[in-house]
DNA sequence: TCTGGGGTCCTATTCCTA
DNA sequence: TCTGTAGGAATAGGACCC
């Protein structure tokens, strides 16, 4: 090993510019190179590919009720101030004439499947951040494809030439650093129009401080609204600022991790390494009912029909668990969750939902329901999860729900194999029907229905 | 303006048990 | 047998990410 940065006493990155420079001898250390890709307005692109009469048209996708938020939106919807997480409405106003989608999530999926393929040709070490982006680790690929920037460009063209979709590359020695470069590669939006980014930006270690010194506190991963108001208080406005408070102050304030973390993160410093897999912690599904909802009956009825979506999710994952976790919403938006674990691992909705409900009923629901929500965590594999099943648990809840679960077993296997076959709606929770359209009850819009006598 | 749905992680508190 | 304590698990809330 001839040149490791310990043993030369100095850093490779101070002689090859740090994010890989030229391909090095063949048995050197390399140092790290991340790439973060980011697609461009990656739902919005994907619509415009399998619709593309609307290419050059303002296309919002996301819940055009009037409850929903901006999901993606084309640039051209951006040149009128609408971004992502918008309430609809909002966006409504700013954008009369924009087109606006519902999100086809399966459909994104797909098309991410084959990002990810383009992916990992590259390198293996592949970690997907949501369906639009990801942190490449191609330390190992440079002396194979070449410097950084050649391989960032040729992700770039592959990914144009095999998906037609645009995005942006970042580079860095860290993923702090590639993901704020891929930040600054993206295209500029203003009213006056779109300025196209440079698609790829390569921050070399000596420009690191350069780099990060002028960006915003707000630039950095994990300071959000209320982070930013805190250090804000402080007089703090940039990373260059952060980077000169004392950590200690910044642990006094924000607490000891986040302001230890956020120290080093204004420093430059970031060790994250790519993890090209993650296991679930939890699953969960929740719905924001488009109004308020009193009716505690009806709102039983409504979490059986949001566990029995979990028990699909939780099938198709091959996966158990034993904390159920109740979300409940409000209509001033006060949020507030109840958790019950149970010492038998659960997929099966009804056994599911007969927790829920428990803690449900230990919520007063006067003020109105805008959201409910059920999430399950302390995930295990189901197969693994059968084996230990015949513990039926000691607890009176625990053991209700062990017995459901028993009970239901087989029927749930047998209720998704239908579902399989037939679509989702094949089978139903029979509670869950009398809120839906239907005939002698005369016509009511779906959820709003009066039950029948 | 009025705030989705999918998650992760962190902190504080409470409760149980060795 | 009783008491104090330390530590872990469970619980709740909040901030943040895409």
């Amino acid at each position: 090993v001839s040149r490791s940065p310990r043993a030369s006493g100095g850093s490779t990155s101070e002689r090859d510019g740090g994010v890989g420079g030229e391909p090095s001898s063949a048995s050197a250390p390399l140092d790290p190179t991340i790439m973060h890709v980011d697609m461009d307005a990656f739902f919005a692109a994907v619509e415009l590919l399998d619709r593309p009469e609307l290419v050059g048209r303002p296309v919002i996708v996301g819940g055009s009720g009037a409850r929903g938020v901006v999901a993606s939106c084309t640039y051209e919807a951006r040149r009128f101030g609408v971004h992502s997480a918008m309430p609809s409405s909002r966006a409504r106003a700013l954008c009369p004439d924009a087109v606006f989608l519902d999100g086809r999530h399966d459909r994104y999926g797909e098309v991410s499947a084959q990002l990810r393929e383009v992916f990992l040709s590259v390198t293996p070490l592949v970690e997907p951040i949501g369906l639009d982006e990801a942190f490449l680790d191609v330390t190992g690929s440079k002396r194979l494809l070449g410097r950084p920037e050649v391989i960032a460009r040729g992700i770039r063209e592959r990914v144009y030439e095999e998906l037609s979709l645009r995005c942006s590359v970042g580079v860095g020695r860290s993923k702090l650093i590639a993901k704020l470069a891929s930040r600054a590669a993206k295209p500029v939006v203003s009213s006056g129009g779109v300025q196209v980014g440079d698609g790829v930006r390569v921050v070399l270690a000596d420009q690191e401080t350069a780099f990060l010194t002028p960006l915003k506190v707000e630039a950095l991963w994990g300071v959000g609204p209320a982070t930013a108001r805190q250090l804000h208080s402080l007089g703090i406005r940039t990373v260059g600022e952060l980077a000169d408070v004392d950590p200690a102050v910044l642990m006094r304030h924000l607490g000891s991790g986040p302001g230890a973390h956020l120290a080093d993160l204004a420093a430059g410093r970031d060790p994250s390494p790519v993890v090209p897999q993650r296991a679930a912690k939890s699953l969960g599904h929740e719905e924001t009912f488009p109004r308020d909802l009193f009716d505690p009956q009806d709102l039983r009825a409504r979490l059986v029909r949001i566990a029995d979506s979990l028990a699909d999710v939780l099938a198709h994952h091959q996966l158990r668990g034993r904390t159920v976790t109740l979300k409940v919403r409000f209509a001033d938006f006060t949020t507030l969750t109840r958790a019950h674990t149970l010492s038998v691992p659960l997929d099966a909705g009804p056994a599911i939902a007969e927790v829920a409900v428990a803690l449900l009923d230990s919520v007063d629901l006067v003020s109105g329901v805008r959201l409910l929500g059920v999430s399950l965590s302390g995930l295990q594999p189901a197969d693994l999860a059968r084996q230990l099943s015949f513990d039926l648990g000691h607890d009176g809840a625990s053991h209700h729900a062990a017995a459901t679960q028993a009970a239901w077993e087989d029927v749930s296997a047998a209720v998704a194999g239908i579902r399989e076959r037939f679509g989702r709606s094949a089978v139903r929770p029979a509670s869950t029907m009398r809120t839906e359209k239907r005939g002698p009850w005369g016509p009511a819009a779906q959820g709003e229905a009066t039950p029948p006598p």
